[in-house]
DNA sequence: TAGATTGTTAATCGATTAACAATC
DNA sequence: TAGATTGTTAATCGATTAACAATC
């Protein structure tokens, strides 16, 4: 389920560009050579949505966006904290390309009294008042940007406060209640992971050397 | 296996924490419960990279580690260039714990003549010796920084140079080579995703709720 | 020894892919 | 109409989990 529907997100997104160059109509086809996917896939996972195109015709791209977007939220302004205002913190807290897709940080937490301001156009509290601000803005969505001794302490008390959806940056596996859903970002890993395969990809460039000079 | 791959440097990790606290064994049930996993899913997973324990005594922390290490490439430094100099390429450069983790950062590029500087710690070097800096240092390993658009001729420049592995943050798929491995990290889509299902998370309680009212 | 733990084989689960009927 | 494309059912694949024999 989270694989397709991270895909329709992505479906979403190259229908924009397609839209963006002038396209008015799609063949699952298409979508499926833009993402390195399948047209099988792109249709099973419309059809596990309830999306329809026409037996011939394809998909209607202006159309197909407004079922997506319905479909995924992307009608509406989401709002979200970021506790942490370390680098990483800072630097979500200033990526512009929230914004532009409807998410809105309303408010950066931070245990370091120098970090507290309320002058930026995004306010940088202190993590005593995290509870209190969730709770009264009845806010859902919390990325975790703290190192990882505290990281489970901030899931704690975000899910408590009524948090469902937490992004978590921090190299730990959170605890949380079944009613709350996690996405872990760990660059680390990521790099770790590839420096791994690309290791096993010169390996087997080795062997096929090996057996051409058989 | 590339789920089971990443896990084993998650294991990695926890092992480390374990040691740091003192442990000098662990169980597969240690592990697990660290990791929000189960017991066979560890002992599943070493078992397939030839990894062993004792049937009573478990796993020696200290010996587990030297044999991940090894097999993880840990005892190694992996050199690694970065392609955009923007907002996220500056961050990853100055980030330090890559090189705590034994990736090096050799080089950044970047095609805007204002962002050249080659006094820093880490270089930042014009685009257009990408290839020959690639060969000549014979690096496996690429991240890629830039904006979508420019993120699938970057990608088939550095395959074409001899990179192996890419650690792509550009919101696009990239098409690349069978004998490069391309992992993707995209910030928007994780919370997109995760609003999606702290959605539901919500809907499920209200349901609930109806449900104990009748 | 009895109990606890590993390592592996078999079963299950979920996701992807293949096949194909429906139809524009 | 014939050919192309969708939507769905069945088959396959890969990963996780359950069961359990081996043994410390």
């Amino acid at each position: 389920m989270k694989l397709t529907v991270s895909r329709l997100y992505k479906y979403r997104d190259t229908l924009i560009r397609f839209r963006q160059i002038g396209m008015v109509r799609v063949f699952s086809d298409d979508l499926a050579e833009d993402m390195n996917t399948s047209a099988t896939q792109v249709r099973k996972d419309f059809s596990l949505f309830g999306i329809s195109g026409n037996k011939k015709g394809g998909y209607q791209i202006h159309r197909l966006i407004i079922q997506l977007d319905r479909l995924l939220g992307k009608d509406k302004t989401h709002f979200v904290i970021i506790v942490g205002a370390g680098n990483l913190g800072k630097a979500l807290m200033n990526y512009g390309g929230f914004e532009e897709e409807g998410f809105k940080v309303v408010a950066v937490f931070d245990n370091d009294p120098r970090k507290i301001s309320r002058k930026g156009k995004i306010p940088v509290l202190p993590v005593q008042g995290l509870e209190r601000f969730i709770k009264a803005r009845e806010l859902d969505l919390g990325i975790i940007a703290v190192p990882y001794f505290a990281a489970q302490e901030v899931a704690g008390r975000m899910t408590a406060a009524g948090i469902k959806g937490i992004l978590n940056f921090a190299p730990v596996s959170l605890k949380v209640p079944g009613d709350c859903f996690v996405s872990n970002i760990n660059v680390q890993l990521e790099l770790e992971t590839v420096s791994y395969f690309a290791k096993i990809m010169k390996e087997n460039k080795k062997h096929s050397q090996q057996k051409k000079a058989l």
